[in-house]
This record gives C-alpha cells, sequence and structure tokens, in this order.
DNA sequence: GTCTATACCGAGATAGAC
DNA sequence: GTCTATCTCGGTATAGAC
C-alpha cells in the first residue's frame, strides 16, 4: 500500500500526461485517488507546484537511468548506443512517465514554458556529457566513422526522438520490430565502412 | 483582408497549435479576431466543431502537398526523398499549421482522440501510397540497398518525426544545419554500397 | 453578424469542523 | 488529513436587441 502522496503524484503523473496539463483537473487527479480535491492542498501548495515537481522528477530519473546504462556498460559503441537507444525508448514506452517526459518536452503549458525549457536544456546538456565521450570513443577505435561527434550525436538523438513518437502510436510489437530497423539503418549510416 | 470565417480559423489554429485544446479558450480566440466570444457561434456550431474541422484542412494540405512534390519531380529516389524530407519539415515549422499537426497527432484531446486517429491513420495510408514506390524504384534502380521497402519507408519516418520534434526546440538556423546532417546519415544507411 | 446579458458549469483555491 | 461549504473566476453555450 502506497503513502497518499505518492498515489497522487502517480495519479497526478498519469492524468497530466494523458490529457495535458490544462485537462488534468484537479478533481480528476483526486477521483483517481479516491479523496476530494480539497484534500490535495494537504500534499502541494498548487497545482503548478504538482506539475513542476513532477517534471523535475520525470526528468531526473531519465538522467538516472541513462548514467547507469552508459557507465555502467564496459562494451563497444554499438552496443552503448544500442542500449541507450532501446533503454530510451521503453523509458518513452512506459505509461506515464514517458508520455509526460514527452507531452511536456514538446508542449510545456504556456504560462510554465520557460521554466520547463530551462529545466530539459540542462537536462540535454548532461546527456552530451554522456554520450558524447561515447561516440568519440567510437571513432578513435574506427569503429564510427570519422566525423564531427556533436553532428553523429545529433542524428542519434534524432532517430530517438522519431522512434519514441512512434512508440506512441503503433502497438507494442510492432513497434519493437520497427526499432530494430530504424537501429540497423541508423548503425550503417554511422559505422565505418570501407568504402569512401 | 481576409474574410471574417477565416481570420477566425487562422487565429485558432494557432490557439490551439500553441496552448492545445483546452488551453485555447473560444474568448481568447475571439479576443485575437477582435471580437466577443458569443460571435464565434456565427461561423461555427461548437468548439469541438472548429477544432475537428482544422484537423481536416491541416492533414489534407499535407497530403496536397506532398503529392505535388513526390509527383512532379521525375529525378532520383534520393532526390526525391530529400525533398519530401526538407518539405515535410519545413511544414512542420510552419508556425501553426505544423505544430498543430504534430501536437494533436501526437496528443489529441481525450474525447476527441478516436476521431483524430482514425483521420491521421487515413492519412498515413495516402503518405505510403505515395512513397512506397518511390522506394521500390530506387531498390530496383540500385540507388537503394535490397531491403524491405517498408521497413526502409519507416526509418524514413522516423527520421522524419525525429526532425520534426526538433524543429520545434531549435532556432531556426541550427535547425536547418541538423537536418541537413541528419539527412545525409539516413542516406548513407539507405542507400546502394559496394560494401556487403 | 455582432453585440450585451445571462445561464450553467467546473475550474483552482481557502476556511473551518471533525 | 480529510471532509463540506464556499469563494471567485473563467469556461462553453444560448437568447434576443440592434
Amino acid at each position: 500500500m502506497k503513502e497518499r502522496g505518492k498515489a497522487i503524484r502517480t495519479a497526478a503523473l498519469h492524468l497530466f500526461a494523458e490529457e495535458g496539463y490544462e485537462g488534468a483537473s484537479l478533481s480528476k487527479i483526486a477521483g483517481r485517488v479516491g479523496i476530494r480535491k480539497s484534500s490535495l492542498y494537504n500534499h502541494c501548495s498548487s497545482k503548478e507546484d504538482l506539475f513542476l515537481s513532477l517534471v523535475e522528477e520525470v526528468y531526473s530519473r531519465y538522467i538516472q537511468e541513462l548514467k547507469k546504462i552508459v557507465s555502467g556498460s564496459t562494451g563497444t559503441a554499438e552496443k552503448k548506443l544500442y542500449s541507450t537507444f532501446i533503454a530510451t525508448t521503453d523509458f518513452i514506452t512506459r505509461e506515464g512517465t514517458g508520455r509526460f517526459y514527452m507531452h511536456f518536452l514538446l508542449f510545456p503549458p504556456s504560462e510554465l514554458e520557460e521554466k520547463v525549457r530551462t529545466r530539459f536544456l540542462s537536462f540535454e546538456e548532461e546527456t552530451n556529457q554522456l554520450l558524447l565521450p561515447v561516440l568519440k570513443k567510437g571513432i578513435a577505435d574506427r569503429e564510427i566513422r570519422d566525423s564531427d561527434p556533436s553532428i553523429l550525436l545529433h542524428a542519434f538523438y534524432c532517430m530517438i526522438d522519431g522512434m519514441s513518437s512512434q512508440m506512441f502510436y503503433y502497438p507494442a510489437l510492432e513497434a519493437a520490430q520497427k526499432r530494430e530497423h530504424a537501429w540497423g539503418i541508423f548503425w550503417r549510416g554511422i559505422r565505418h565502412g570501407k568504402e569512401q
């Protein structure tokens, strides 16, 4: 049995993710937890407050997972990038967390846009510093073709973002297959090749 | 000077795109046009009605542009795919239309989800039928490597979706550069190569 | 076609009993 | 901590004068 505060956060996370910031009313959140909306104010000071603390939690949870994956494994660049790709798209697929992440990265509520964007940028900084070394080492090892690492990194992000979008509107099994194919083509695009 | 009806649709398109379905109130829309919200009801029967007609307009406008690009040019598969990529990401970048498109493709208002999704699926069918022949011809001409065209098509969509997301949070110039790089890597991933 | 006025509802938030 | 009651505000929508 979860404590109330946690239950509220979970319900709010899902409702924000599904219905957006304006669409997720405090009554709906309270209703899902099984209390009245006025009782929510014993656990947070406002709707904004609740929302922003969830932004913080979701972003930092993702960074935490990413760190485990990248620094944990000691394999090739290919393995590390592939693991990152899978882990990120899995993360996105997790109902609640992932949808929340995508939803408000792309379409933050307009009054809170600046706060959310600022938080995201610092978050992007962190991922860059985790992944750039992987690409650089891959190039040095002649595993990845010799070109600007930040360009390669961006193309990697691009595929991840694309696949992340697609995880939403395809059934799980289909999405998993598409993911493998997308990876195959991406890797062919950046790997070291004899030609040229 | 645009007629009123058109002005309302334009204002609504932008507001929906920026603030979401719930966030874009009829007063805001009316305010941007310069009339009272009750006057809106002389041009549409409800908020839902207004929104859904915009969904229809935006989707079909995109299909129309795509047709012009794909069937118009008679170049190589590379040229056609590149044009499609550029045109789509340009379309997405157009304030209003593109943001509206992305916003409600990924996060439709929950009450209207089914209607929006259904419309999108038929739309995807159309794009498939435009683009699959291009890929098939590219394979036959040994311009693209021999593999399942629908897999290649999906990887293409994946890059487009990824780049479309990114068009939002990077400045125009930066986005344009990233776009070129993403294309380069994608094309390297699918083109015909001597190796293997 | 646009306006004012109004109906009705649900939003976020607060006060105070228990 | 949760409840009921209540406040204020803004939402969608309608009626009817001009």
